[in-house]
DNA sequence: ACCGAATGATATATATATGTCTCAAATAGG
DNA sequence: CCTATTTGAGACATATATATATCATTCGGT
């Protein structure tokens, strides 16, 4: 028998059908995402009282995510590159749980905080990479992170569309950051 | 004297606010809008009956704006690699038009068709630039019709924060496009 | 200065989303 | 099998957005 799942199935069932939803149409109505969790309006409210409760909920389970998908990828990574590599290698089958995170205004200053750690994270990989000569001196570092962040999303949008299998998702895109689509 | 304007003022004034309003936030209210168009709620019903009149006539100028950009900037290019970088010049200060055509699904049926063509403008491009060698032949090309897309916002995005100089914003984006970030 | 059209403010009706509550049915656990 | 908890369905109140209508004011053209 399965082992137990520490909190209720339901819970992480809304939280999910959220996550998906809102991808789709960030306007969604809470009817929406019940429908989709395929449970009752009422259930939702009891587990997240407001709508802000849901997000912030949904923006917490996103961040655990990422970081455990990064912070496993990065474990035995050498040079900035790899990291990279296996960053964007862990993340883009999360990209929906990514964008979530790049598109929504936190509500919550602890997750607004970790949010910025995450970014400064990035912008730190950036640096690395120019020193190590893999990204070019002269390119604007906030460009080099608004486009690894882009590569992300559309490796995933991709994928998710049927377009690109996910095996070459994020081999694509690395190459697409750091090489471009000439050759 | 100024010419005289062939449309109301007041109409652009409002498709203008629109635009800008609805790039920022998709869902914004009506009221959003005519406060930043500078005119009563009113008013702008008197112009658009409905939210769905309004969001076509937005959806008819942006594409107007881009063809009528695009055009102009391929008056004399001579390869497709020409072609792609004047486009790219031509549309990323439109971006945020771009952008708002690419995520807004078409009630008009005739709007629906215009955008299809345009794509598919987009994909003969990518088929002419790996003729030239400018793509590399197993780039997938529809990955390749999503980059361009995406470099076009990702620049406008950049400019419109105030992260990047407008003038380097478009070749920013085709180089990394091309060339990667790398080297 | 005058007159007609256009505008803004306001009121009203309707629809949809949100949040709370109640109750009957289903479910899980002993 | 029985009981306590959880769930889903629905009623209900409230808030917001949309859409229409009215009316005094303003603006532009003559």
């Amino acid at each position: 028998m399965p082992a137990k799942a520490l909190r209720p199935p339901m819970r992480d069932a809304i939280v999910d059908a959220a996550i998906d939803t809102f991808a789709r149409n960030p306007g969604a109505s809470l009817s929406d995402v019940a429908q989709r969790a395929g449970v009752g309006r009422a259930s939702l409210h009891r587990h997240f009282p407001s709508r802000g409760d849901l997000v912030t909920a949904i923006s917490r389970q996103c961040m655990d995510e990422i970081d455990a998908a990064t912070a496993a990828a990065l474990a035995d990574a050498r040079t900035a590159r790899d990291r990279l590599s296996r960053m964007m290698e862990a993340v883009v089958p999360l990209g929906d749980r990514y964008h979530f995170l790049a598109t929504e205004a936190f509500h919550d200053a602890s997750l607004q905080a970790r949010y910025e750690e995450d970014l400064a994270w990035v912008a730190r990989l950036v640096d690395a990479l120019k020193e190590e000569g893999v990204i070019a001196a002269d390119v604007p570092p906030t460009w080099a992170v608004a486009n690894i962040d882009a590569q992300v999303w559309l490796a995933w949008s991709e994928v998710a569309a049927g377009r690109l299998a996910p095996a070459h998702a994020a081999d694509l895109a690395l190459r697409t950051l750091l090489e471009g689509l000439g050759r």
